[in-house]
DNA sequence: TCAGGAGTTGACCGAACGGTCAGATAGCGT
DNA sequence: ACGCTATCTGACCGTTCGGTCAACTCCTGA
């Protein structure tokens, strides 16, 4: 039930999810949908809690990460391979966040990427270094999510992950660290 | 008024923003926004109809021009040039128009981001390289896209173009179109 | 002066929304 | 056989939605 929900609010949107359309697609009624969750936004909430707390984990120790290049290599993969198992809690996070600010586990959500935002910019003083980084970033995010969830047999994932991994790598990697030329500081990060 | 009503559909989501709301923000009544628009759709017609006139028009003429090099470089600076002049609408597009689908306007943006697709993948035999290229596209959609409206002064436009350039070169420029081992055909487009 | 069109508005409508509630049903331990 | 609890449901409520409509206010050309 939690996974129809998902599926819903990804292809449809929260606001355009309505619970009787989630009751039709489960077989169940609306009555009982409210019954196991107390409210749509609890059943948002119950859908989407496991990614933020594993987003929450894989972030935290991934501070400061991007220092050396062995480090920031694991840590692309780990995070290709939080894409990948948690696609369309991913797809509403990005998506529809920024429309669902208010909710507890999505502000949770936006406050773990900005704290690792933060971090990133932090240790990155020029533009083109963020916009490399921004776009290796919200690149994978947005490839992987936006795939069709039918597509995993015509292209093999462990392909996409691998290709993912790749391209990733080769934007990061060669991020130097040298304190540059920083005209300007930014405060909001414009990845993810 | 279009201008204040696509704030809001990138802010709040098409379903998510209400007449009231547009017609709050413009400071008129909602019946004076459905005098100058015959419906809710037709406004959002409105709104995003120019640029997705100008997203055919680009891509139209900039098929197959990741044949060769030089055409390659091109067609990325008007991608993102492109992108830098319809924000709001490529937001919308991008992050709604799968939920959009059955509106004739977003249908024919999709369908043109599905001609350029397919025009590619004929070219790129390997998931890597498509890959590769989807985060570029995406990546550089999304990065701009996701950029809030006030940072503009924070960061210099400028800036900003001439590094998604850069980046976005780097990942389609070594792009070789020999026909390698191709285990697979990718009916739809991963990226954007 | 006045006829008429453009622009604006509040009142109103049916539909759909999220949510409440009393009751029906079924399974369980005793 | 009996209550108790968990699960499920239809009827219902208040609100908000997109959209219609008649009326009002201007402005303009004859």
């Amino acid at each position: 039930m939690l996974r129809i929900a998902l599926e819903q609010f990804c292809e449809i949107g929260y606001v355009g999810t309505s619970l009787q359309n989630i009751a039709d697609r489960a077989g169940y009624s609306k009555s009982s949908v409210l019954y196991h969750f107390a409210s749509k936004e609890a059943l948002l909430e119950a859908a989407i809690a496991p990614a933020v707390d594993q987003l929450d984990a894989l972030l935290t120790h991934s501070i400061n990460r991007i220092s050396s290049a062995e480090l920031r290599e694991a840590f692309v993969e780990e995070f290709i391979d939080y894409l990948l198992e948690f696609r369309l809690q991913a797809h509403v996070i990005i998506n529809q966040g920024q429309s669902l600010a208010g909710i507890p586990t999505i502000d949770r959500a936006r406050q773990s990427i900005d704290r690792l935002s933060e971090s990133f910019m932090a240790e990155l003083p020029t533009t083109a270094q963020r916009i490399r980084l921004g776009v290796a970033l919200a690149g994978a995010a947005y490839v992987l999510v936006a795939v069709p969830p039918m597509a995993e047999e015509v292209v093999p994932i462990q392909d996409v992950r691998a290709a993912l991994i790749a391209v990733v790598s080769e934007l990061v990697t060669p991020l130097s660290l040298q304190h540059t030329v920083s005209s300007t500081t930014l405060s909001s990060t414009p990845s993810l």
